[in-house]
DNA sequence: AATCGAAGGATTGTTGAACAATCGCTAAAT
DNA sequence: ATTTAGCGATTGTTCAACAATCCTTCGATT
């Protein structure tokens, strides 16, 4: 995500597929089980530990680390380690300030057809995860959504700021996301946003969204205020 | 820059000066001379080279050059090595979009009186450069400018991407920036914008922004145009 | 002459071991 | 109770080695 293409052209013209270094797949699988709740926020990441289970060298994880550190999944304390990140009130406000920033832009820019229908799809699998009862999947169903919205503006940089966004907030989600009502709250709105979009009116479209993401941040800074009491 | 604090307290509630680690230090140094010109884009930097020539070992540099890496101010190809960035055409869209998106929206928001008066003192600054025929002076005259835009909606995460942002283009603006009327050009729109700012019509002043990025990147397409013909 | 393929050299990717620096903790001392 | 000193553990960094991969060069083949 953090690096670059995973297909290049040789010298020759061949098409070359770049196989995934050590380093990047360490931080994937540690991605992976940032994202399924194996690593819950505020735990300690052992180098040496975390060398041995995925049998590479404290080199590498090293590293993987570093990258993880640029996505902000995990926080480096000088000379103490690394920890999982754990977002704190001021940490949710800023991440939906840049929500706010770049989806809304996105959005009021409009799109093909094409990507439209992206975004219509994400809509559906959100509403087929509601009917099967699947939270887990209304999840990511609803970061479909967001980010089929993000890439209608095109931009690759734009796209993999909404990418670690979204992983940030999944993190956070581990605590937050008991009720299982969570996700299937915001089907209207999606539906409702989608339906702005397809009709050509940008800029309601744009509003909803807008008061979606205000609503999402004082839901969740709800779930933060009575879950931590710090 | 994507590392964490660089002070600290410790247990006893010490306060403590967090000392740069080497890896740190290497990819400041290697920051330093991108942003200076001193290492142009598409250049190649190897491993074995940079380690010896600051005197630390490769393993350190490749620490560094993750670092640089995740900044997109240099990439890495896959056992090959890795290169000063170079930003083609698509590039320069891309990150205006970026600009557009944070920007403009940053500036619609508006900010305190502080956060106006640094807008202030940055347009000035500009003024200054300007009247002293400084452009380098003036260049980061302009960057300080919209930093301070951004700056108003006091979000970390945005600062951030802002700040990367604005050291990519730099990179780019040693093809670009031969002539040195580039920013100046640009001083009147900064002052307007400023005082649209300072007046509280806040949509004013974004249309403004708005107009002033989009004719700043046909200006970068152009030059960058007649300079890269591929 | 042009194409293809096989060494060769160089650089990256990764490992393993080592050592200094620093941290948190515990226990002794005031 | 507070400070100090020491201890164990972990990180930060270096070094040396080796496999893997790439680019280039040089022949060999058609």
């Amino acid at each position: 995500m953090a690096t670059s293409d995973p297909t290049a052209r040789t010298a020759a013209g061949r098409l070359r597929v770049a196989v995934p270094s050590v380093a990047e797949r360490v931080a994937s699988e540690l991605r992976l089980q940032l994202a399924e709740g194996a690593l819950l926020p505020g735990a300690r990441l052992t180098e040496s530990t975390i060398a041995e289970e995925l049998g590479v060298s404290r080199n590498t994880v090293r590293e993987a680390f570093a990258e993880l550190a640029s996505e902000r999944l995990v926080v480096r304390h000088p000379n103490r380690g690394v920890f999982v990140a754990s977002l704190g009130a001021g940490d949710i406000h800023d991440v939906y300030t840049v929500r706010r920033a770049i989806e809304v832009t996105a959005l009021r820019g409009g799109g093909s057809p094409e990507d439209v229908a992206a975004v219509r799809a994400a809509v559906e699998e959100g509403k087929r995860a509601a009917a099967a009862g699947d939270d887990e999947a209304g999840g990511t169903a609803n970061q479909h959504f967001h980010g089929a919205i993000v890439a209608m503006a095109h931009s690759p940089r734009l796209n993999v700021i909404m990418a670690q966004v979204l992983a940030e907030m999944r993190l956070f989600f581990h605590k937050a996301a008991a009720d299982a009502l969570f996700y299937r709250r915001y089907l209207p709105d999606n539906e409702a946003i989608c339906e702005a979009l397809e009709a050509g009116e940008l800029d309601r479209a744009a509003d909803l969204l807008l008061a979606y993401l205000d609503r999402s941040e004082n839901n969740l800074a709800d779930v933060h205020g009575e879950a931590d009491t710090e």
